[in-house]
DNA sequence: GTCTATACCACGATAGAC
DNA sequence: GTCTATCGTGGTATAGAC
């Protein structure tokens, strides 16, 4: 709790670098933000993050601390929640909203910064940067741990793996879905749909993730009927007719 | 078509140059990785790129136009076959499989190089930076569209900002999917189940996506349960508790 | 036409003055 | 706490060798 600062309102220098990092972030990603835009906008030295955080890489763990912690214990706090109320009639709905909720409310508190902060969560997911993937990877396994067996427990027809690589879906699913300022505007184009607030986005999304978490597994039928699909007369021609790039020895791969 | 090489077989420069990016993007995205690694990597000079490529902007997009330029004619292509050969007995899981089997398919080839194929795609479709999601926006609008349309046919039921939305979801998913090395390894360490082959993820992957299509609209019902859920006791207090860093006014964001 | 060497400005990081 | 100067490295541009 720092006192008499230099200023009336400057709002805190570091908050005021984190800020401007976090924005910058969104738009374009860890490796393109420069220390020079941040404290640009921020409107402080060059040398304050450094003096601050420590380093660039520090900096955007800060970033990332700020938010995610708070998301990450709400999360938690709320499947805690569920799990004492109900009891044994928790169901996989309830373990889904528990996980997407926490986001979502930002919304009803009003915040206009709401469809950022959720364009932050899909970045913060699927930023290629290793500093952001080690930071996200170490800090959220417990949190992860817990979900899984959330999920175990409410969906216990399925195997461990299958149960495995659904939880990756549905993470994976809402890190894109989050992140995608690729296909949002798109898809927009074609449906000529207005832009959706979206806290209704994330509630149709659970809607879409409760019906591919709870699908039955893939029988027999199923497996001939995709084997079917792929030998179909005419597919076996499609690669070969456009393998110009396709079928290139990729030789130099080290 | 060039002709007599300076020498034996040193694999074009142009070539080697694109598969050292395409390595190099694969594992830490567009911003990081660097010309003079790149240059380094395929054993050319660092001027090599701009003059071949004019700069390292126009360089990424060769290398997605070289892997995605082949793989949307070839979904288009399957897509036609499909249309043509079954006409009304066209289904969404038809329309799915065009869009991934084309992937899948490398898998078969034997193509050892088939696992960081699947990683590429990820990468590009998720990667944070402008210029290359600008490349996806431009160039594959034509092929979304041609989905979008066979995706409308196949779910007549659905409204078109539904289907828009559903197909948001399922780009979404697949690329989070494909891009996650974030989730993939600790899912696994919970599921202690050993690295899939990602053709056998791919192919799990279209019955969860089929199941989250075909799911029926959120009805009154599933409306109410969402909000119930919302407002049991208890959960009221969450997002209080540990307020301290999500209710920040942030305020100096331009 | 193809490739090389080298010079140029912006970047992240740090030491030291104030 | 804040600022300036500076160092090594990033992408880029160009002149000249082959």
């Amino acid at each position: 709790m720092p006192q008499a600062p230099t200023r009336l309102s400057p709002a805190d220098t570091k908050t005021r670098i984190l800020d401007a990092a976090e924005t910058l972030f969104v738009s374009g990603g860890f490796e393109s933000m420069s220390m020079r835009q941040i404290t640009g906008a921020a409107t402080v030295n060059l040398a304050a993050v450094n003096y601050h955080f420590g380093s660039k890489d520090a900096l955007i763990q800060a970033v990332l601390a700020r938010r995610l912690d708070s998301l990450s214990e709400q999360r938690v706090a709320m499947l805690d929640v569920f799990e004492s109320t109900l009891g044994d009639k928790l169901t996989c709905e309830h373990v889904l909203v528990a996980m997407f909720l926490p986001a979502v409310r930002i919304f009803r508190s009003g915040d206009p910064l709401a469809d950022r902060y959720l364009h932050f969560l899909g970045r913060a997911y699927t930023d290629p940067s290793s500093v952001v993937r080690d930071f996200i990877n170490t800090h959220y396994t417990q949190t992860l741990g817990r979900f899984f067996f959330a999920f175990q427990r409410t969906l216990p027809e399925l195997r461990r793996e299958d149960l495995g690589f659904r939880l990756h879906f549905a993470m994976g699913a809402l890190s894109g879905i989050l992140a995608g300022g690729n296909t949002q505007r798109l898809i927009r184009d074609f449906t000529q749909e207005q832009s959706d607030h979206e806290a209704v986005i994330l509630s149709r999304l659970t809607t879409l993730m409760v019906a591919a978490l709870k699908a039955p597994l893939p029988g027999a039928a199923e497996a001939s009927l995709f084997g079917e699909m792929a030998n179909l007369p005419g597919l076996e021609l499609i690669g070969q007719a456009s393998a110009h790039a396709a079928a290139e020895p990729d030789a130099v791969l080290s």
